[in-house]
DNA sequence: GACACGTGTAAGAATTTACTGACACGTGAG
DNA sequence: CTCACGTGTCAGTAAATTCTTACACGTGTC
């Protein structure tokens, strides 16, 4: 996943889930290998609402994927594992994307 | 100016400015040459204060400079830059830096 | 059944961010 | 003096985020 092929929105999306340091942690706690929720929630000494919210946001912003398994004992468990992105910020690119971005006066469309 | 040697709390700072579009708009237009605030801000069709306001952040996540002059006819004028900056941003990016976050219970200290 | 473990979600409070409007200052031109 | 232009800042409000508490469901074990 290069960032040469995302729109200001998306860009945007980008920036705002990296833009909190819970979801710095949660991100880099994911850098290495998959985890699920509950685990990770304790590992980081957060409250397991808080977490599912964060994963949302950074999920809607492609920067992890989560997939629902079962375990062997039959419990559901949701793994998350950071998606191996490559971002390259500069001045030049946020100007290339800067057309595309959303005015003052556009929704949301996440609907 | 390489990322390499920023710390959680700055690269912190600098997603939450980058995490506007007011501000993307901002930098893309700084990106090429220096501007002063009052033609920005009628460039980009926004009020001279917020323009401040989101010129104070990007400052101070150290993404633009500005500096204030004299121009010929005595008006005092303070040109904006973007500075040339370039981020690389990956998970085991984030991870490197995750430590140097600041916890749930740090307070602000830019005072 | 009661418990421990996993999942998700919704309501409300607390906090932060974004924004407007009005004010301050200083200079040069009419 | 008044107007146009530049600078900055403050108070108050509107809106978006963040976080907690409490609830829902399902499964395996004592």
């Amino acid at each position: 996943m290069d960032s040469e092929d995302l729109t200001g929105a998306e860009l945007l999306a980008v920036f705002s889930a990296l833009a909190n340091p819970h979801r710095l942690r949660v991100l880099g706690a994911l850098a290495d290998g998959r985890q699920y929720v509950s685990l990770l929630a304790r590992q980081l000494g957060m409250s397991r609402p808080l977490l599912h919210m964060h994963l949302q946001k950074l999920q809607a912003a492609g920067l992890v994927a989560g997939e629902l398994e079962l375990s062997e004992d039959g419990k559901a468990v949701k793994y998350f594992a950071a998606t191996p992105f490559s971002l390259r910020v500069t001045p030049q690119a946020i100007k290339a994307i800067a057309p595309t971005l959303p005015g003052p006066d556009d929704r949301k469309e996440t609907d």
